[in-house]
DNA sequence: CGGGCCTGTGAACATCCTGTTACCTCGGGC
DNA sequence: GCCCGAGGTAACAGGATGTTCACAGGCCCG
């Protein structure tokens, strides 16, 4: 009974639902069926999500699977032939995290109950609906993502700084720059959009929740202090770009090379007390045609 | 409206101490279901398995399912009429490792979906083989252990303390710290996750089992006297470090980079500007024999 | 070249967060 | 029932962080 009810309707109107897995992003899943006709539609769901997804026609070695680097594993038991417990016994045994969701023809309930037994995470039975599948996929993957989010998150380096996620932190040469949290989250906000502007209305609503109010500076604020301790902590470097009547950018871009006169100690007066901020003022590469460019660092 | 049968032992359902359990022994669950027939046999069935239950004949808030410590719930949607949804949105909310198999009559793919997007585990449809849905229990109560756990076997170390999860304690040179149970959940969780900063509300729902209403010093607290007892047991190392605004962070810092003659009872020397600030800034340096381990994050 | 708007800066001020302590409740063991 | 330890709550103080202001310097446009 492959219900004719559309699930869009229904799933897409709570909005809370959509709020609630926001985890569609970046899985990767394989589908190890020969059934065409499942194995075309499920996969075009698939690609309309942006699932990272791969389909298996023959058995593959639970050895084989491992590399594969899954988050879950949609299976139809009858490609398995007689070996279809072992091999998944074997897969759970070698896998205990991978979600597992057995996607195969009529059974009995004590197939099933064996299935999950020996590790399955979830029994379908065909004919299905591919978003039911779906469904129950990301229902598996939900939990054990829940614990493991911020691990997953992988560290990013730009310049001499290093950011890290599962931290909180961002470190220079190893050595923590003491962002506070907003900081942080400043800078990993910045950072993970790397080479593109980010309006002040953005970073505001992103990091605040809410939107800006006309006259608020707090964007302003926070991205000087985290250029102060940015620059004290790799004064080489320039990371955080204005664009004016825009909004900011991030970018490491290395200063040296420059003119050797150029000697902080010889700074303007009333600029010395930190100075280094001489390098500034020639960042005005405004929204300019050549924004998205990556300076030429004179790096040599 | 409620029949209750003990079977296992008490011991809250939450944190990872269950988990060192078998996965068939002392769990708690409950059934809010309406069919005195499936009522019947199920219950049968779970006495028989030893699993303390509980069944629930009419709706009852989610604030009061909190209470119960449970490890997983079934339920029949129609039980709770027009107000299911929002009543499993909320639960879900609240108790986001609590196992939720929905088991209700005839449903279409959009309900199912609604269901498994909303937070429920699986989706059992009526009429089903009870044993089928002990084994769909099982899998997601399994999925839920899998995730908690892991460090269970293998004692860890950190400094001069060792921490053994076989006997629900940590030691300093062989003495024991003489650690509660919360305590050392607190201390295990944190020592799992060596190096990563964990947010209180993590903290909290992996502790607790549910999410940390506003305003909750549990979780400081326990902090507080855990690392009173390491402090008392381990003048010369620092392990529990503040985030401020985000969590806590296990590693295990010497403080005697100095001259060990230097008492503890006045201020450690060569701590920078005070002892106070301890609990942040102070990330790289002071490399722990086996902290600054990088997590192998090339996965995906 | 001047004005108007935008951004950088520093500091004052208001809030929020955490450490710490004291106190209360609950459940067991005697 | 009583005592005691463990867990949980409330309250306070001090410090860290976030926000707001006012002013100065810079950028763009006419």
């Amino acid at each position: 009974m492959t219900a004719s009810v559309r699930a869009g309707a229904e799933g897409g109107s709570s909005g809370t639902s959509e709020a609630a897995a926001p985890s569609s992003a970046s899985l990767r899943i394989a589908v190890l069926d020969r059934d065409s006709g499942f194995i075309q539609v499920l996969s075009k769901r698939l690609d309309r999500l942006g699932w990272e997804h791969r389909v298996l026609a023959s058995p593959v070695p639970p050895e084989a699977v491992v590399s594969m680097r899954l988050s879950a594993l949609v299976v139809d038991l009858a490609v398995l032939g007689p070996q279809a417990w072992s091999w998944l016994e074997r897969l759970c045994e070698a896998l205990p995290d991978l979600g597992i969701v057995v996607c195969t023809g009529p059974s009995t309930v004590a197939q099933r109950v064996r299935g999950l037994r020996l590790g399955a995470d979830d029994w379908i039975t065909k004919p299905c609906h591919p978003e039911e599948v779906i469904a129950r996929v990301q229902s598996v993957v939900r939990r054990r993502r829940r614990t493991t989010s911020r691990t997953d998150t992988k560290p990013v380096t730009a310049g001499e700084v290093e950011i890290r996620p599962d931290r909180f932190q961002a470190y220079v040469t190893g050595h923590s720059i003491d962002l506070t949290r907003r900081e942080f989250e400043l800078i990993e906000l910045l950072a993970s959009a790397e080479g593109r502007v980010l309006e002040r209305e953005e970073i505001y609503s992103r990091l605040w929740g809410y939107t800006m109010v006309r006259g608020d500076r707090s964007v302003d604020v926070f991205v000087r202090k985290l250029r102060q301790k940015l620059e004290k902590a790799s004064p080489q470097w320039r990371y955080i770009h204005t664009h004016f009547g825009i909004g900011y950018r991030f970018a490491a871009e290395s200063l040296e090379v420059v003119d050797p006169r150029d000697v902080p100690s010889s700074l303007p007066a009333g600029w010395g007390a930190d100075g280094a901020k001489d390098g500034r003022g020639d960042e005005g590469e405004l929204a300019g045609p050549q924004q998205d460019e990556q300076f030429a660092t004179g790096s040599l």
